[in-house]
This record gives C-alpha cells, structure tokens and sequence, in this order.
RNA sequence: GGCUCCGUAGUUCAACUGGAUAGAAUGGCAGAUUUCGGCUCUGCUGGUUGGGGGUUCGAAUCCCUCCGGGGUCACCA
C-alpha cells in the first residue's frame, strides 16, 4: 500500500505541477493516534515543485490521490501533513491475507550466512549479570536475522588461556586438597571461581607484606611469590608441560559442564566453538606478511606496528618486542580464519560490551588496510553496562551479580507471585515448575532485551516479573489470556467461520499493527535490535488489551462478527507468540 | 590530555533516524467495569529534551561551544 501511495504521490506531483520528484522525496509515515486517518504523507519537501503554500499543496495532491487509489477512501490535511484514510475493506483484506500465512513475517531465503559471536567467557570464574545480556542479545539477534532469512551461525570464543586461568589452578593446587565439584558439591565453574578469588586473597596479602618490608607497591605487585608462580606456570602451559596440561584441561572441564548448564537454563545454544588456546597464535603470520609489504612497521626495539594515522586512531602495537601476540594479533588471525571457514561469509558480528569500541574499531581498521574487503561486513554489536538500582556493579569491585544466583532468585520470585495469583490447579508439578522458569526467565530476558542494546541500562528484578507495565510477565499474561478465550470458544462450540463483516476501528487497529510485523523484523535486523521487536510487541499486546476491554468477543450476538474476532484474536496470538520468540522467550498458554 | 559514547517527566524507557502538540510504563490522585481469568480500561498529575548559540519550512535528533558522566588510548588478558 505504501509503495503505491509513493508511486501516485510521484504521478500526482507529475500531473499537477510537471514536477519530477524522485521516490525518495516521498516520505510516507503512519498517522499518529491524534489525528484521523491511517498514512500520512508529509508535503514539505514538495513545495519548490508545486510553489504553492503546503495546505494548498496537501489539498491538491490529496484530490489527486483520492481519485486514483481505489483504496483511499478520505484525505484530510492538517498543516503540511496530508492524511489518508483508507478503506475498511482494504484491513480486512489485509488481515485474510496474513492470517493464512505460516510464519508470517518471516522473510525468504536470502542466501546469506551470517556468523553471530556472543558470550565469550573466560574459564576462570562463573558468569554474571553483563554476561546474561550479552548472551540473550546474541541469540536474539541471532534469530532476528534467521527470521530476516539469513542462515546464521552461532559462535563464542572461550578465553580458556593465560594467566588469569593460572592464578585459578595456582590457587587449587595451594590451597585446594583436592576439591572438587563432586566432592564439594559446587558448580564447575563456581569452584574454579573460588579459587581465582583465593588466588587474590593471598595475592594481596603477600603484596601487603613487601609494602611493609619497604618495597614500592608498584615492584611489590610483580614480586609476590604467588604471581610469580602464576607466570612460571604459564610458561609452562606455553611449553607444553604434561602435568600443568592435565590440570589446566581438568579444571577447564568443570567450567565448561558448569556453563553447559548456566546455557541451558538461559536457553541458549551455540553452532561452533573456538578455543584461544587454539588461537591465539593466529595473526603471528599475517602480520609477519604484513611487515614485509610494509604495511606495518617495527621499532627499534624489536615490536610490531600497525600505522594508523591516516585515521583519528593511535598507532597499535601487534607483536612485542620479544616476539609474542598481543590480543589483536589473535582477533585478526581469528576473523581470517572463519572467513576461510565459512567462504562466502557476508556479516561477523561480535557481540561485546561498549568497554571494547575502540578496540573493535582498530580491528575493523586494520582488516581493511589489510585489504580484506569483508571487512566491511564485520560488525561489533556493543551493548551498555548493566546498573542495580542501589548503585553501580562493576566486576571489579566484588559486588558482581552471579548470573546462576540471579536467575535462580528471579525464578522463586515468579514462583511465588504464580502461587499466589496463578490458575494452578489442574497442573502438574512438572508443568508448574516449566512455567514458574518460564515467567521467571522471561521476565528477566524480556527486561534486560527492551532496551536499546547500546545504552546502559539499570535493571530492576522486582520490576522485571511485575505483571503490569511493559514486562515479559505482561506479554505473556496477554498471550494465556487469548488461549483460554479461544478454548472456551471451542467449548462452547463457536465457530470461526466468517464471509464479511464490518471492522471496527479497534479492529482495524490492531490489524494495521500486525501488518507491520514484516517491516519490525527487517528493521530489527538491519539495526541489530531486540529492542525494536520488544516495543513492537508491547504495542500491540497494549491494543489488544484495549479491544479485549472495549468490544464483546464471546458475547457477541453477530455469529459473523464473533467469528471474525475470534479469528483476529488467534492471530493477535500468533503474532506475540512468533515475535516473543525472537527474543528467546517462550509464551505459556495458561498461567 | 587525545579520541569516543552518553545526558529526555520523580523513576525506568520510547520517539518510525530531520516531521505534527516529545510519548509509554511506573508512582500519586480521581473514576469505570467487576464479565471471557484475580484482571482490564479511562482521566488527571508530571518536561526550558544538561545550558547557550547556529543550520531550515521544521531540531531531542545535524554543526559549534560550554557543563556533567562513562569508556578507551598497556610490551594486561
């Protein structure tokens, strides 16, 4: 409808003033709520061709319209917005059209493979609350482009090397006695995490002690038995040394079974897996290529340059004086591999926190200056900070929010506010305990991905689970809401069979907003952004809400009419279903 | 210090990427329905879009400049 508006506007302007208005002049927007009318076409940029006043000019091309778009049925203009009112007949065509379509919104086969990176742990303590949004954007977004027809591959990179991981496995070894997850009772991963916080514990007291005996902190910091052993076990690790090997894959173990289940409480799942103790030697090559075409320097000292002057950019140092990567080196070698991987490869997006923008920006830089002209396809979805209500948590600080503890705690909040005002009864614990998760979780998914992913964002769990206001609980709340109507229609044996009917103007509405549906899902991918599916969906669930409130469904006395909201509702449901699964989250049908 | 991102009702977020009188939610207040699900709906309240200048038919959005905040610029990972 808005392609043919566009075209007739162009035609329009053609015929009343033989004025050649290029397609992309027209800019054609919905009517907002205050005013009459469903497509608003804005005239400004018109006037040089028509010199005439806008009221004028809307007046004009609106006769215009009205005469050759059968579907227009009224025009209005109010200053220099022209308003189109179109046919009731034209929604409900619309609506027959959707309604009969099986994954409707969902874009054809675009033949494209994308690679999505998300998560990215290090194997040296258990996942917090930055990584829950860093994950549920990266596998939102992920589907997001799979709907937009894009075959799409999952990644992560686990940082399972250096010496942060050996500050863990120093620390069991010391003080350990051989703890382990079965002995003790503790997730992989939050054991392992216990011992990276023993290593600092006793990091720091070793440095308070030189301070004491009159060492700098500064020195006292490099000196301290314990780092220094750290760092002789790397070497080690780096030798190939049979024991320190064992260890390091044992410990490693317990982590990754610890975040196979802090997946898949998360639900989500990743299609490939890169190790950096695989990597993290890729790039040494390309960058020796690199400096001998001259497209880096090295100093006197020995160390390796990229020269990035010709942008705002510092230079970037890509191998050390003594030979060794640097983490870009890696993160170059890396990039070209899984473009060699995947030939054809038309997008890697990396989802990663803000912190590292500039890294990201020198990579993308010097991959071009590199001359792969995929380069341009690489993209760094960057997503803000997450605050608690009472003030800032960093990692540092030792105020990190566990995710597994986290999520825990949400899903026995949703548990208790289910109980208390929940239909339960005819559940089984099985399916209870599904749905306590599902609310729980979905609260927190929905929360965390309504947000545009650049911004920082304050997350409040109370407010996450609440039933009222723009939540996960709410969305779903709506979805049972539709089932149970629909299931009491069929008991009651009402058909939904319609031929014709007039639509109302909530009716209408609502079905204006499903047809949107498509162009939500191609602006979500082409931005990146759950955020916009979620408002998305939010509206339309508000609508509903709205027509639920205001017009009789299974009171209805037209068996017509009946059938026809019948019909629009299942649909309104459909719609929430398939976009709430976009973002990773799942509907219940009761609740 | 250089670069960079951000600043919108009391609070949490929107604003179709330059469009109409800046919208929701939440909070507070006042009502309606109390039936297909305890819900839901309506109204009121609340803003110098950090300040100032500029660009134009039109600015929260673009440019400049201050103010305030974050990030980053490691031979750390």
């Amino acid at each position: 409808m808005e392609n043919k508006l566009i075209e007739k506007v162009v035609e329009g302007l053609k015929h009343l003033y033989s004025a050649d208005v290029d397609e992309k002049q027209v800019q054609i927007q919905k009517t907002r709520k205050e005013f009459d009318g469903d497509l608003t076409v804005v005239v400004f940029p018109f006037l040089r061709a028509s010199k005439k006043g806008p009221e004028q000019t809307a007046e004009d091309l609106g006769g215009f319209i009205q005469e050759n778009v059968d579907e227009v049925e009224a025009f209005n203009v109010v200053k220099g917005f022209l308003n189109f009112s179109i046919s009731k007949k034209y929604w409900l065509d619309v609506f027959s059209n959707i309604s009969d379509q099986i994954d409707y919104g969902f874009q054809a086969d675009s033949g494209k493979t994308i690679m999505v990176e998300y998560c990215s742990p290090n194997t040296n303590k258990p996942l917090h609350l930055g990584h829950l949004r860093n994950n549920f954007l990266g596998y939102s977004v992920a589907n997001i482009l799979k709907a937009n027809g894009h075959n799409v591959v999952k990644t992560q990179i686990i940082n399972d090397r250096g010496i942060h991981i050996c500050k863990s496995m120093i620390a069991w070894q010391k003080f350990g006695e051989g703890e382990t997850p079965e002995s003790s009772g503790l997730k992989g991963d939050h054991l392992v995490g216990k011992y990276y916080v023993e290593f600092d514990k006793a990091y720091k007291v070793e440095i308070a002690r030189l301070i004491e005996e009159g060492m700098e902190k500064a020195v006292a910091e490099k000196e301290a038995p314990i780092f220094k052993e750290a760092q002789s076990m790397l070497l080690k690790w780096e030798e190939g040394d049979a024991e320190i090997r064992v260890l390091w894959a044992k410990m490693n173990q317990w982590v990754y079974d610890g975040f196979d289940v802090s997946f898949k409480t998360m639900g989500v799942d990743f299609d490939e897996l890169y190790y950096e103790s695989d990597t993290y030697l890729l790039g040494k090559d390309v960058v020796a290529q690199g400096l001998a075409k001259k497209e880096f320097y090295q100093k006197e000292d020995g160390s390796v340059w990229a020269d990035l002057s010709h942008t705002k950019l510092d230079d970037k140092i890509l191998l050390r004086s003594d030979g060794t990567s640097v983490y870009m080196t890696q993160d170059i070698g890396t990039a070209i591999e899984r473009y060699k991987k995947h030939t054809g490869l038309s997008g890697l997006i990396y989802t990663v926190g803000n912190e590292q923008n500039h890294h990201f920006k020198v990579l993308f830089t010097i991959l071009e200056k590199l001359g792969y002209s995929w380069a341009e396809g690489c993209y760094h979805l960057s997503y803000g900070m997450i605050e608690l209500p009472e003030g800032k948590m960093k990692s540092r600080e030792g105020t990190v929010v566990d995710a597994d503890d986290l999520m825990e705690m949400i899903v026995a909040d949703a548990k208790a506010m289910t109980q208390e005002r929940g239909h339960l009864d005819r559940m089984s614990e099985k399916e209870r305990e599904e749905l306590y998760s599902l609310i729980g979780l979905g609260g927190l998914k929905y929360f965390l991905l309504k947000v545009d992913p650049k911004k920082g964002m304050v997350f409040n769990p109370a407010e996450s689970i609440d039933l009222n206001g723009n939540t996960g609980p709410f969305i779903q709340y709506a979805h049972a809401r539709i089932q149970s109507l629909l299931a009491k229609a069929e008991s009651l044996g009402f058909s939904k069979q319609y031929e014709n009917v007039e639509i109302n103007s909530k009716e209408q509405e609502l079905i204006k907003l499903m047809n949107d549906y498509p162009s939500v899902i191609k602006e979500a991918g082409k931005l990146y952004s759950p955020a916009i599916i979620a408002n998305y969906i939010y509206e339309l669930v508000k609508e509903f809400n709205n027509f639920y409130q205001t017009v009789d469904i299974l009171r209805e006395e037209d068996v017509q009419k009946l059938a026809f909201r019948l019909c629009l509702s299942e649909m309104v449901a459909k719609v929430i279903k398939s976009s709430m699964l976009l973002l990773g989250v799942d509907v219940p049908n009761k609740m």
